[in-house]
DNA sequence: CAGTCAATTGATAGTAACCCCCATAATATT
DNA sequence: AATATTATGGGGGTTACTATCAATTGACTG
């Protein structure tokens, strides 16, 4: 969601580590602010609530001015919901062979990202997500990507099939598939410990293979 | 989505028509505030974009002040999301036969609700709808309830198969019965013409039906 | 039908998210 | 080292929304 060209090598607080490579010292400082605002802000929706937390005091907890908290992130919910996983599973998704079903190719794509994914990420992730799904104004602005998300499973399903992206029986299908992946992100959201989400998403994305059985 | 108590008697535009019966002036003149307001938001977002109509224009339009126009919705989005049918539908829900499947009675549910529209508010509810998934910030606001609705189609699948309604497997498959719901819509938005929201919706429920051949 | 009570309204002041613009400072290039 | 480029901070402005309070309007009673 809202795909920044910057950096994937996300996880903060390794100051001396000195990043990888290439990078010249403005990116790398560039990644280090921007990390420095998303730790801030994660920490201070935690600690005060969302509502509670006033971009000001992001802004200041991550030692810059408002200005460029804003040239960073374009809103206060991006500072939390910026992600750089979703085209990364639209990818996998693309890449899973041509003659599973698109949902077994779906579920597949999800279980090659997350298995891909470093533990200290996980958990942010885990973080995110539970914060996105709690606090009203962050679910809005997550859920506003689904009409893309449909569109990318539709097209992805259209490829697989044969078919048009916009017939509306592909469309329906790949709307039942994105409806069930959210509802499972509720449920998981919803669980008092919410440990596993990975686990869970399987599970769901296992019931969609199997046609959902009642 | 957002459950007043108020009209739904809601078309306005006839003043000199003496609403129906039982209700008092200051009910009468509530309901017709409310019209005015959310008719002239409606307009107003048509004419010059959602973004570029500010709340004092509508307030002024409406000839109400902007304390008054807060009072009756709780936020600019409201203004043309407040929507009184979503619960109607989940009665229609209920009210289905038991020995229905759950895909059968929502669609069915969807029929006697729509049947029972009027067409000026048919063609309300078409223009609202067209506004609610093309611009963004109230796609987002209506997408904010998602979770309620797979809440309560899960509610009613549970009843209807005897299983809980935390389960997981049924909340994923309420969760594709409304993602099958949305993308619906969005296929309807999406179209130049946009006429035939209802056969649209109707269609997609009868592919749900059929287990989402492709 | 006057008078009181309750509900509704409008005006005013304030907060917070964001935008635009320009001067300054930091990095990059030659 | 001089110059070009880009990032930053600050100030001022707009808009959605909140809180408070006084004034108005409709409802009800004797």
């Amino acid at each position: 969601m809202s795909v920044d060209p910057v950096d994937p090598a996300d996880s903060a607080a390794r100051p001396a580590a000195a990043a990888a490579g290439s990078t010249s010292l403005r990116e790398r400082k560039k990644a280090r602010t921007r990390a420095a605002i998303q730790r801030h802000a994660l920490r201070l929706f935690q600690e005060q609530g969302y509502d509670q937390t006033t971009v000001e005091q992001i802004a200041e907890a991550a030692e810059v001015s408002q200005s460029t908290l804003f040239r960073y992130f374009p809103t206060k919910e991006d500072t939390v919901l910026a992600d750089e996983y979703d085209p990364v599973i639209v990818a996998a998704f693309h890449a899973q062979p041509a003659e599973l079903s698109p949902t077994t190719a779906l579920r597949q794509a999800i279980r090659d990202v997350f298995a891909s994914i470093s533990d200290t990420d996980r958990e942010l992730i885990r973080q995110r997500q539970l914060l996105a799904l709690r606090v009203p104004q962050l679910r809005a602005a997550s859920l506003l990507h689904v009409e893309q998300t449909i569109q990318v499973i539709a097209q992805a399903v259209a490829e697989r099939t044969g078919r048009e992206a916009d017939d509306l029986a592909v469309r329906t299908y790949a709307g039942a598939m994105m409806g069930a992946w959210i509802a499972a992100m509720f449920h998981w959201a919803a669980q008092p410990g919410s440990e596993d989400i990975f686990r869970t998403m399987d599970e769901a994305m296992a019931h969609l293979e199997d046609g959902l059985p009642l």
